[in-house]
This record gives C-alpha cells, sequence and structure tokens, in this order.
DNA sequence: TGGTAAAGTCAACGCATGTTGATATCAACG
DNA sequence: CGTTGATATCAACATGCGTTGACTTTACCA
C-alpha cells in the first residue's frame, strides 16, 4: 500500500513521482493510442524505463492494469455533477464544454481513449464505457428531466463516443484540427436538444 | 479471375456460391464482431471450414483479405447518392433511415461495423472510415449547401460512428434493443440540423 | 553491522499468430 | 490414359505475446 520509500525522487514537478506512477502513466499512454491488444506489457515497460515482469509485479496482470489506471479521474465525475446546476437553458453547452475540455486534458482524454478505443475488442473495456454512459451521464440527465432520462443519455453517450472517435482516433478533417471553442460551439445545440429537447416530433 | 469452376453447388438460394465467397462472408462476420486484432485467420478459416492456408492463397494475406472484403457494398453507396433528391426539409430522416437501414441489413452492417470497430487498432481501417466520411457523406451534404459542407459531413459523421458504436458494439441500453423506427425518430432532427441547419447560432 | 523486505532484472516457458513450402486431391481436356 | 492447373491440406517456421520463477540489487532498520 505505501512504496513512498523512492518518494524521494525530484524534488516537485510533474513527472511521476514513483515507479508505479510513471507505469501507470506509460500504460494510459499505450492503452489511449494503441488500444488495449496493440499495448503490450513490453512496450509499457520500456516507456517506463523498467522490466516487463516488474510491470506484472505491480500490478499482477495485463487485465489488471488496465481496469487499475483507466479509472475515471475523480474531477471529471465531479464536473459531471456539477452541470446540472445553472440555467437549464444552458446545459448544452455547459455539457460540451465539459465533455471537449475533457478530451485536451491529456491524463482525462487518454483515459477516455484507452476505454473507448479498447471498447471495440476487449469486453471489460466495453462494459466501463457502457458503465459511465448509463451512469454518470443518466446521473446528470436525470436531475434535468424526467422525459426518458435513460434515452437521452445514451443518445448523448452516442455523439460522445462519435466526437471522440472522429477527432481523436480517426481523425477526420477538418474536426481534427479543429480549435476546441469552435467544437464547442457545434456540440451545443444537438447536446442542448437531447437533454431536454423534444426527442421525437 | 474465375473459379466458377466449383460454383454448381446447392442449386440456388443464399449461402455462399464458392469457396472464396464462403471465406469472404465469415470473414466479415468475424471482422465486425472481434476486430481486425483478434479476428484470426485461423478461425476464420474454420467458420468456412478450410484450412487456413487457402485463404492466403486466395487473398495474399490478413491485410489484403480486410481490406477486399470490407469494400462497401455499391447498395450503400448508390443509397447515400439518391438522398440528395427530395425535399430538403426531410433530407436528415432520410438520412436516418438510409443510416439505420444499413445497420440493420446483416451484409451491410457487418462492413460498417468491421471498419469502425477495426479503426480503433489497425491504421487502414481508419482511414477507410475516413475515407467514407469525407467522401460519401461530404458528396451528400455537398449537393445540400454551400455553407461549411466539410464541417457538417464530419459532424454527421461523428454522430453515425457514435450511433454504430453505442448500439451495436458497446450495447448501450435503451438504444441496443430499442426498434429501427424509433432510433430514426430519435435521430432524423440531429441529421436535419447538422445538413442544414443553423451550424453556430 | 547484519538482516530483511521491497524493488528490480533476466532468462525462459507455453501459446497463438501470420505466413510458407511441400504435398495431396480431383475435375477437366488432349 | 496422362497431364495440367486449380483447389485444398498439412506440418512447420519465426515472431511476439503474457506470465513465471530464480536471481540480484537497493535501502531501510534494529
Amino acid at each position: 500500500m505505501s512504496s513512498e520509500r523512492s518518494a524521494k525522487r525530484s524534488g516537485r514537478r510533474p513527472g511521476p513521482t514513483t515507479t508505479r506512477e510513471a507505469i501507470a502513466e506509460a500504460a494510459r499512454r499505450q492503452f489511449a493510442e494503441l488500444g488495449y491488444d496493440r499495448a503490450t506489457l513490453r512496450g509499457i515497460a520500456g516507456e517506463a524505463g523498467v522490466d516487463a515482469a516488474l510491470v506484472v509485479r505491480f500490478y499482477g496482470s495485463k487485465d489488471a492494469l488496465f481496469l487499475e489506471v483507466m479509472a475515471l479521474p475523480p474531477a471529471v465525475a465531479e464536473a459531471m455533477a456539477g452541470l446540472a446546476d445553472g440555467p437549464t437553458a444552458t446545459a448544452g453547452r455547459r455539457l460540451a464544454e465539459v465533455i471537449v475540455g475533457m478530451l485536451e486534458d491529456p491524463r482525462s482524454r487518454s483515459v477516455v481513449l484507452g476505454r473507448i478505443r479498447s471498447a471495440s475488442s476487449h469486453p471489460d473495456a466495453a462494459a466501463l464505457v457502457r458503465e459511465t454512459v448509463t451512469r454518470d451521464v443518466g446521473r446528470l440527465v436525470a436531475a434535468l428531466t424526467d422525459d426518458e432520462p435513460e434515452t437521452r443519455a445514451v443518445l448523448v453517450g452516442s455523439q460522445v463516443v462519435g466526437l471522440a472517435l472522429a477527432r481523436h482516433v480517426v481523425r477526420v478533417e477538418p474536426l481534427a484540427s479543429m480549435p476546441a471553442a469552435a467544437v464547442i460551439d457545434y456540440l451545443a445545440p444537438v447536446f442542448q436538444h437531447y437533454l431536454v429537447g423534444t426527442l421525437r416530433p
């Protein structure tokens, strides 16, 4: 539980404090960039500057490493939770800001992309995505309306997943190189519609 | 170029006519269900009832097999092309019908899912998705408006990809078990907005 | 100073994969 | 009949993977 021993490394700033964290960071990067299957323990260990066996020592298995390292940063869940506060009329825009922002920050982006990329081939990753959509998005929607909240949540989720894939994985232009502010502008009305609009006219 | 010899199989009905087609069908199914990495030549060959070496004989390599078998059925491209005809006010609904319909038919669905699932780990598959969005969707949008057609195309594409992933890969409820008609109803307004609506209010 | 437990390395395992070359089967054709 | 060329199988290869166990190094503590 500790491993604080070697925490005497580098006085302060970023760069992982402990070897364990260095491995976690490398793993997140590789899972996000290559997906679960193409990311290898040897590659992750190499990027972290250690031996592959050490990764197993610390995390038990590749699967366990994935699950542990792909936990949503608490900050994201909090941001989602706070979204219900504020005028309903601009809820879509606030959601767009949180989503796009989450995809800008390297830490949370690698978690989200790692999940989505791996969801295509790894059942556990698919379960993570499913859970996040129904629980976190579902909670937000439930706070806004009583009209078909589960449907609204999954529609929002599908657009979020599609955005992540198109912009950061497949990298379709002009979306891939578009400034974040523009993406927010484009998505806000659609999120607004999915959240509180008339679903079936 | 021929291989019509053994076409004397089973008088008529579906089921592949030739061994080559049987392999192609099995390959599509497995690529769609498992993605490029998890689908194996041995597995595909097994489902087709032949040896793995024969697959290589016919198609050259796993990569070549993927590309050849994942070509868009001409029917889909035609359907997309015909979408521009008709009232602009219902273009979004027509598009939703084509997209959802394409995901209902087993043949075209396996192609689309195979591409999207594999796009997460296989660069060639990502290129296929990119190309389809910019070219096929792009053509449709260009026939409808002159206002930022590339942006509109990629926004539509992102929602299409997200729908496919959420409904058929991750299988988030209630979207996964929803009847096609309902999905069309939900998506039509959003497609309509992306196609010809005011993008940045 | 020893001793001890964690941190870390190394070599090897068993296994599955894509691919290859040698070989068999078999219908068609002269 | 005998040759030919496509269709098909088989056994084997090289490679890369996750994982393991034995080992060495390091840093703390009594």
